[in-house]
DNA sequence: GGAATAGTGTCTGTTAGACACTATCTA
DNA sequence: TAGATAGTGTCTAACAGACACTATTCC
């Protein structure tokens, strides 16, 4: 069929319902959490879902991400990136749905969680201790997400956006840890650290049972735009 | 149009139109270039265009992306990832528009150019010499793409995808040389490649003006998948 | 032999990983 | 003092970049 534009009629062709749906993860209680609501209605009611909704027409996507965000969970101010657009027929039982994912960190302290009435519930689940089975094609879209997140752990400054402003070494080391699923030696995460010069001393200490340890804070200009820390090689598959 | 309640909840439930345009990388003349399709119709009209088109509603996104190639520019039988996922509104004066952007990379030797009912002409263009300006957002969406296939092409076997199932390693170099836009030594560069246990020697040699070269061909377990050839650290920006 | 192209050897500085060591706090 | 946590020094092997060298073809 030959679509021309001078006689295209934008009610001619049936159009997908577009959503943005997406995944985001904080650190609590030490470990990798990551947001989902609980749906209240038909299709997939009581299952666990990232949460997300329809795109409005005036609005670009990732306005339309903080919005649903901000509505159905209270979530706000969010590091945010596009993740992956998932479009495969058959994903939603009601109509063809495409949806682009974003996925997003936060510092979770900072953030009042909110049930909507879309929602039974709203909480935050360990990342090895989701709820199943979830709604729609979500596992895989949350194991995308996982992934991403992971690789590019190794070659930005990511991690930063969980933490709070001022921390120490070892807290940063064991998020490291905690996202990558395995040890680093201290050493040389810290010598990475200091000759990176991503970080500045702030002079003061937190205690705790041990040796206090210092208290960095990142370089402002350090921490905005796509600057490289790679704390090391990626692996290779 | 004045914004009342009536019509605000009406475009809440209108939906966006979904494409997908594809950015299709090849070697010619030793020169990296990208197929543009020159539009016959308004919007844009005789302005040079990714080619692409509207999804049908039970077809895949990667689906789409293959089929309206082959009606839009007879290409078939490419390598295509996702690239991302393009949505402001304005984008596009009909309606609005959300683009899935694909990049595809193929042999172009083995490809017959052929020109649609939609548009005026189907050409390759280098990636330093594109026509301007290009229709809707697709300067950027290029942009986008050749910053993805230079990137990737550090680590990953990506570039095989564009090479002859022989070649010769100045050949391959060449192909690096012209899409990362500088020079690379020869001896890094190859020791590089016989470290990495990808090629294979296939015994025979192209001849030329001076002393022949070696014809490798790829390992077929390296050319698929994402193993990772890492000719170099990725820049710092 | 000279021009042209293919291909190798090797030095040097940087860095990742391993791991043993020292430092500073509380009980 | 022991236990706990923070932080450093240093050896080694691997590797990237630079660059000079050798090899094989045609004329």
């Amino acid at each position: 069929m030959t679509e021309t534009a001078e006689n295209y009629d934008a009610s001619k062709y049936e159009r997908p319902s577009v959503t943005v749906d997406v995944v985001i993860f904080s650190l609590r209680s030490g470990r990798l959490q990551v947001l989902m609501v609980q749906r209240k209605h038909w299709p997939y009611a009581d299952h666990w879902a990232i949460p997300g909704g329809f795109v409005n027409m005036d609005e670009s996507l990732e306005t339309a991400a903080r919005r649903e965000l901000m509505e159905e969970t209270g979530v706000h101010d969010l590091y945010m990136e596009q993740l992956y657009t998932f479009g495969e027929p058959g994903r939603d039982p009601r109509t063809r749905v495409i949806s682009v994912a974003y996925f997003a960190l936060i510092r979770s302290e900072e953030q009042t969680l909110q049930v909507s009435e879309e929602s039974n519930d709203v909480r935050w689940f360990p990342v090895d201790e989701l709820p199943e089975p979830l709604a729609f094609d979500h596992d895989k879209i949350l194991r995308f997400a996982i992934d991403r997140l992971r690789s590019k752990l190794e070659y930005t400054t990511l991690a930063f956006q969980l933490l709070p402003t001022e921390f120490t070494l070892p807290k940063l080391k064991r998020i490291y840890e905690e996202i990558l699923g395995e040890k680093l030696d201290k050493a040389n995460f810290y010598r990475k650290l200091r000759d990176s010069d991503l970080l500045e001393d702030t002079g003061k200490f937190r205690e705790g049972r041990g040796r206090p340890a210092r208290l960095y804070r990142f370089r402002d200009s350090r921490v905005e735009g796509d600057f490289v820390f790679r704390y090391r090689e990626a692996k290779q598959k």
